[in-house]
DNA sequence: CATGATAGACAACCTGGTTAACTATATGGG
DNA sequence: CCCATATAGTTAACCAGGTTGTCTATCATG
């Protein structure tokens, strides 16, 4: 059966998805019961000093107008606010607010958690191995995540 | 760094990402220019006998009505065709063609490329420990993907 | 034969993506 | 100093794929 090539890419993506909807029940159980898959993504994205919209456009590898939608989306639910920045009223600061900070402040403890829950299970040895093989395949730079909505468009 | 629970779910999904993004690649290389990334589990689903949009959605754990579009998409770019069956005439067979046959065919061969890159580059034995720890942490059946548009739809 | 279950289709809507066109602000060179 | 160009953001129109809800046609059964 691992010889079978479709398998790996399906459990990569079996267990991505069991991580994220953990997560996400974790989540709403905590108070955070609006967050979508995505908004994990992007709050990680603006990060705890703000950013503009293209800039959010070119970390998550979409366009600024998409990014520019997803802020909205989160400034709807009241996890991110805009501000026009003094020294280019051209752009708009889009920074976290308390609500957002903690959304993700969880989203760190949790997947710490779940790490944590992998290791009890496969052992801290083998699941290091496994990261380890996995950075070894996968790109170096951690940012430029070209993720959300990229499956089911690209 | 292994210990920031941030980074496994990330790394599952950066390799995900780049197994389905070479394998379209390679698709588009051999003739299939079309495909888009949810289509290669669509197909799969339908299988060789082919299905039903009804049993598709059960497989595929979307709404019936979205595995009709889906399937409505195949059929306009020449993957998958529908028959009434004569045997139940509220049901429509959905059958790929023989394009179809022949991209399920090649995703199958290219995925086992990717799998034998991963094991020059990780050595086979780290692979199987690999697939075998996923296997592990994800569910055992491995069709209900629950997988195309379930990433910011939920 | 009437009733209920099932398959499919259709419409309206949501999200998140795209291009394209537009406005407003900076910035740098004649 | 001013104009040309680049950049940030918004808006609009569209697409894909998902959802609910409704409707019709067919099957199966009491």
């Amino acid at each position: 059966m691992s010889s079978n090539g479709f398998e790996l890419p399906l459990r990569l993506l079996l267990a991505f998805r069991m991580l994220i909807d953990e997560l996400h029940a974790e989540l709403a159980r905590q108070g955070h019961p609006d967050i979508r898959p995505m908004y994990g993504f992007v709050m990680q994205a603006i990060g705890p000093d703000g950013t503009t919209a293209v800039e959010l456009g070119r970390a998550l590898g979409v366009t600024k107008q998409a990014a520019g939608k997803t802020v909205d989306n989160l400034e709807r639910i009241g996890y991110a606010e805009r501000a026009t920045d003094p020294r280019d009223s051209r752009r708009k600061l889009v920074r976290l607010t308390p609500r957002g900070m903690d959304a993700l402040d969880r989203s760190a403890r949790i997947f710490d958690t779940l790490r944590a829950r992998w290791a009890a299970e496969l052992g801290e040895d083998r699941l290091q191995a496994l990261e380890s093989d996995l950075r070894r395949m996968t790109p170096d730079n951690p940012w430029r995540l070209d993720i959300p909505g990229w499956f089911g468009a690209l």
